[in-house]
DNA sequence: CTGAAAGCGCTAACAG
DNA sequence: CTGTTAGCGCTTTCAG
């Protein structure tokens, strides 16, 4: 910046303000600025600058699996809400490992980000809620954290299972499959007391042998299926607590042509080309993630408000048979 | 670090000497000064060690399209060869759109990344050549870019179209249609002769009517399948140039059930739930991922031999008919 | 093995 | 409207 200064025989301040835009600088100056720029292929260092100034225009995206469809989604949604605004994003997977989560969430705050998006993985989050109380901005994705006072964005889970057991429920289906992953994960013990209360509004039983938890992926849900499939009093329906669950549950009701009637939550791609007609609970990824975005923007602007949480409303979605 | 410095009764110096693991301090030193770091909560600011260093310990993953299950892939194993060496990754989606991609280049550039993984958008890549020549480490993914004389990391898009072409006319296939996107996208075109290659390689003469360009999303796939199904002497077999052409394709294929074997490029989830049997040509995203970090990395530690392009293999693949 | 001083590239504060 | 001076938080000399 000094050599642009000399350059273009002005003061090193007036090169900066040049850069930054400010609006008291005498055009014929800036023109001078400007050439001088262009000719020595200056480049302004943006961490210099936020070193001085204390600004942060990067934000930290947290999630706990990139290479899960959803979190893709959310990642280009906080991704284009972010660039927006001139805010580039640091992401980092931390493949649901809490201690790798711990460092990454460490590791950007000492690189000074304006604030966190994260999706919690471990049920400790002790680490995160010292983060928050240090003044890093947080916002929770998908999932809440226990004793971390901040921001939430949040399917509603249990709404959707609700609504999706009481349809099958309302067919008159009474011995319904449920299939779920690991019940610490938040979002399944929601999905799973969402299933519960429509079992109970309706005054069924819930037939415990039936429910079958920890898969993690479409494989064991698959085997589940197949054994539930051979029972004496096979299920006539069944709910899937995730796009993975009903994934394997299909691939075990298909090649049987079983007459179980499916339906999962989250949607998934070319869903809408499977043979069978399914029922899922669909949900916009991309509100999530925008709404998490603009929230955690608001805060870093200064907006002081308690935290709240947001849920983002599900709704039953008709996919296969070649359905349109 | 003063204050550090100040609680343990050392110097500046001796404190980020302990930070930064430099063995020469007597160990009753050390102790003092992790128990001060631990009391007075300090943080080290990542930025600050960097500016006057000159170390770099980000790198830039410039997508194309963030929501496209390819690159999220991508992102995964990017992040995760980075992670492994204590290295952020900032990740921005270009939408496809040039203009965009040269002000999130430029900027990543401002915020000193250590190098750039770069999916190219636009024809026109001057502006990348100029970084590099600046100094900046790029990687280029998935696709080349005329004039950028950097390292690149493509798959087999000849190889993988010519197999798969192939493979349908030794099936005794004649009338074979081509579903491709713009032939302005590298990938394209480059499925595109390969596609050719095969007919030429069998004597077989390409019919043009077959070839339909420019679909961009699963339904200008779905309205030109199903045209060319209604046409005299309909294809018998199709080569879809993307897995949103054949999602497309087998839209219009299923429902009517169309005698016509289908070929694609990429894979997707839940192909293998079709109720058809299709054939895809898969390569390994991740190792893609990972092939240009490890390019990047070793450009950035001062690898300076030439460029080098790096091709992952394809492979057909069968998918749907529930065989696993 | 330890520390004082200079400086990374920029902006804030305060004159002029 | 423009310039000077200090200083962001750390590392790099270089001298003890």
């Amino acid at each position: 910046m000094v050599d642009v200064a000399v350059d273009a025989g002005v003061s090193l301040k007036t090169v900066s303000r040049v850069i930054n835009g400010v609006r008291t600088v005498d055009p014929e100056m800036v023109e001078r600025v400007h050439a001088s720029i262009a000719r020595l292929g200056f480049r302004r260092n943006t961490m210099a600058a936020n070193l001085r100034s204390g600004s942060r225009d990067t934000i930290g995206l947290v999630t706990a699996d990139l290479s899960n469809t959803f979190y893709t989604t959310i990642a280009r949604a906080v991704s284009a809400v972010a660039i927006e605004q001139n805010i580039q994003v640091l992401m980092a997977s931390t493949d649901e490992d809490p201690a790798l989560e711990q460092r990454i969430v460490r590791d950007m705050t000492e690189r000074s980000v304006g604030g966190l998006i994260v999706v919690p993985s471990g049920p400790d989050q002790d680490a995160l809620e010292l983060e928050r109380r240090r003044g890093t901005a947080i916002v929770l994705l998908d999932r809440p954290a226990p004793g971390v006072n901040a921001d939430a964005v949040l399917i509603d889970n249990r709404g959707g299972a609700r609504d999706a057991v009481a349809e099958l429920l309302a067919a008159g289906h009474r011995r319904i499959a449920v299939l779920l992953d690991s019940l610490s994960i938040h979002t399944m013990s929601e999905r799973r007391e969402g299933a519960f209360e429509a079992f109970a509004a309706a005054g069924v039983a819930v037939q415990d042998h039936l429910v079958v938890t920890d898969m993690h992926a479409p494989d064991p849900a698959r085997a589940a299926m197949e054994k539930l499939i051979e029972i004496d009093d096979p299920p006539t329906a069944v709910f899937c607590g995730n796009n993975r669950i009903t994934i394997g549950a299909l691939e075990a009701i298909l090649p049987r042509n079983a007459p179980i009637a499916v339906t999962g939550f989250d949607d998934f791609e070319a869903a809408h080309l499977l043979s069978r007609g399914i029922r899922l609970v669909d949900y916009d990824a991309d509100l999530l993630g925008r709404t998490a975005a603009q929230q955690l923007l608001a805060r870093i602007t200064g907006d002081d408000s308690p935290p709240r949480t947001t849920y983002i409303p599900t709704r039953l979605v008709d996919r296969g048979s070649f359905d349109r």
